[in-house]
DNA sequence: GCAGATCGTGCTCATATGAGCAGCCGGTCG
DNA sequence: CGACCGGCTGCTCATATGAGCACGATCTGC
């Protein structure tokens, strides 16, 4: 395409977009006919000069979503749109939002659930509905009683997406990560803690979020760890963690002993899922996000674009 | 609109633009008729959620010259897009192109164009093809020896302009300012100044910029006045400057001792013209561009979108 | 409880748009 | 010099879209 033609296909788009003119009257006021109006209007799409957005907080991003299945080899993604985005907050609402609209449309309804904790987890529970599904029963899949503040997120998610849903809760009542293995060992031996990780691991469905490594932790917000822990990790690797264990770039558990003193479903356990739906989403998770995906440790991804699109061009 | 059809408007939205599918296709897939996607569409684009732009530096925004033609009497408007706009520079030039294309395009070809000088006029010039018109004399309209750095840019721009348009250029050989009232009278008396102001005055167009009144001026810059001056006429309240004088919000003369030594057209015989095309844009001008359509003195204007939106819009 | 008003719905029909194709023009190479 | 090729043009025809309308549901006020 020549430049003249370039510079009609703007004043073409000009007066069909913003002016919503006919093809033909463009051509009348351009001296074209209106089939030459209508090819200059498709190549000022197809060369990128035509940009629509969709400006609501509900909006998604189909072709990212497609890419992320073709691509990425994910059963299903959604991504949500950061167009008019202005605070982290939002993009954190959004991405809960569209979790909750996930699950709500989910078919069949898993009978159970199985939740991790966490400030995205306990997001997605308050923009759930009232009757979201009828008898879905939650079950945690990663030790919190909280050792600090806050108590009781852990518990007031998985109990809220229950009692939305019309089905119960139950609780894993242990901490995240344990101090000493035989301590570790010793809960999960526990009658109670055992049969909640048995059922655990026979949910249809799983829903976590994934954390950054990094001081704004959940576990270091808990004291399960402390700063310097972190800063080992990252040291050695971990971007992140996933229903409380650290992994690095390729999925890999970053430091196996803090591993075997973490309860909960183990990451290979999680893989093995049918259906494991990871929410993340904010610049901070980028490098969690991909490791994630990359180890198949989700087969459903919901997102924001910006990750999505690091996700996909890197 | 109930919150259920803005959800379904957005799914609607989001199969149509971004998937391309037809009406009916999303009909199927959302269990709607066509005629309702159709509506849920419409609703769509009038309540805003969907943002059209043309991405292109010589994208326009014809929706606002309208507005501005209406709602602020102008003869013409043309309004550049703001759109992926990265620099100050970029706006500059975009906004000459856009003032070098209204030329080029005006009919009937103004036989003499009167112009004024400074770094818009001269970006103007540089964005005029060879051979734009043909025959077209161009005229000073102001004084513009330059005292000091940058020596003849005035004179480059007016003969620029002259030489591309096949035409000649006539300078108006005189300081913008003078010292004393007396030097003043006695150039505008002088028989070639006075012959040129008169063949300014005969002019079928004139082409100006306006210059804000802060210490960036021209007038600092060729140092016709000094910065202590210029922060005087702000104190006064000056806007900015047009053909070299300095103007309040209502396009009154801040200081007419100043004005007096001051060589060229006076606003009023601008005001007298049939055509006067002035080319403001930045967000340093707002004010000096209110000022300008609020006292009528163009009848064209040349900005860009946040320049217009500020005239429309406060 | 009912008449009238209002709204949303799904139709018919006119119009706008896109796909595909034959002809033309200008350039190229034997 | 002329046959060929590729790209552009403006057509025909099928499809997609929008305007207008009649019907039925729902709301409102007496």
């Amino acid at each position: 395409m020549d430049e003249i033609d370039e510079l009609l296909s703007i004043r073409a788009a000009e007066l069909y977009y913003e002016e919503n003119k006919t093809q033909d009257e463009i051509g009348q006021a351009l001296r074209l006919t209106r089939w030459k109006v209508g090819r200059l209007l498709a190549q000022a799409k197809q060369r990128g000069f035509i940009r629509i957005e969709i400006l609501h907080p509900r909006a998604r991003r189909l072709p990212i979503e497609r890419r992320l299945r073709d691509e990425r080899g994910l059963d299903d993604a959604i991504v949500v749109s950061t167009a008019g985005v202005t605070s982290p907050e939002e993009l954190q609402a959004r991405t809960a939002q569209a979790a909750a609209d996930y699950l709500t449309a989910l078919r069949p309804v898993p009978r159970t659930l199985g939740v991790s904790w966490g400030r995205t987890l306990f997001e997605i529970s308050q923009h759930l509905r009232q009757g979201w599904a009828t008898g879905v029963n939650v079950v945690q899949i990663n030790g919190g009683v909280s050792l600090n503040r806050r108590p009781g997120t852990a518990a007031a998610t998985a109990v809220g997406i229950a009692q939305k849903g019309g089905g119960s809760a139950t609780l894993l009542p242990s901490p995240a990560i344990l101090e000493r293995l035989e301590t570790k060992e010793a809960i999960e031996s526990d009658r109670v803690v055992a049969g909640v990780i048995d059922l655990a691991r026979s949910a249809d469905a799983y829903l976590f979020s994934a954390g950054a490594a990094d001081h704004s932790s959940v576990h270091v917000e808990s004291g399960y760890l402390s700063v310097p822990d972190v800063d080992l990790l990252v040291q050695k690797g971990a971007v992140g963690d996933v229903v409380g264990r650290y992994i690095d770039s390729d999925g890999n558990i970053v430091d196996p002993a803090l591993d075997a003193r973490t309860v909960g479903l183990t990451l290979d356990e999680l893989r093995r899922a049918q259906l494991a739906i990871a929410v993340i989403s904010g610049p901070g998770k980028h490098a969690v996000a991909d490791a994630v995906v990359r180890s198949r440790l989700c087969s459903v991804l919901v997102t924001d674009e910006a990750t999505a699109l690091h996700l996909l061009d890197g």
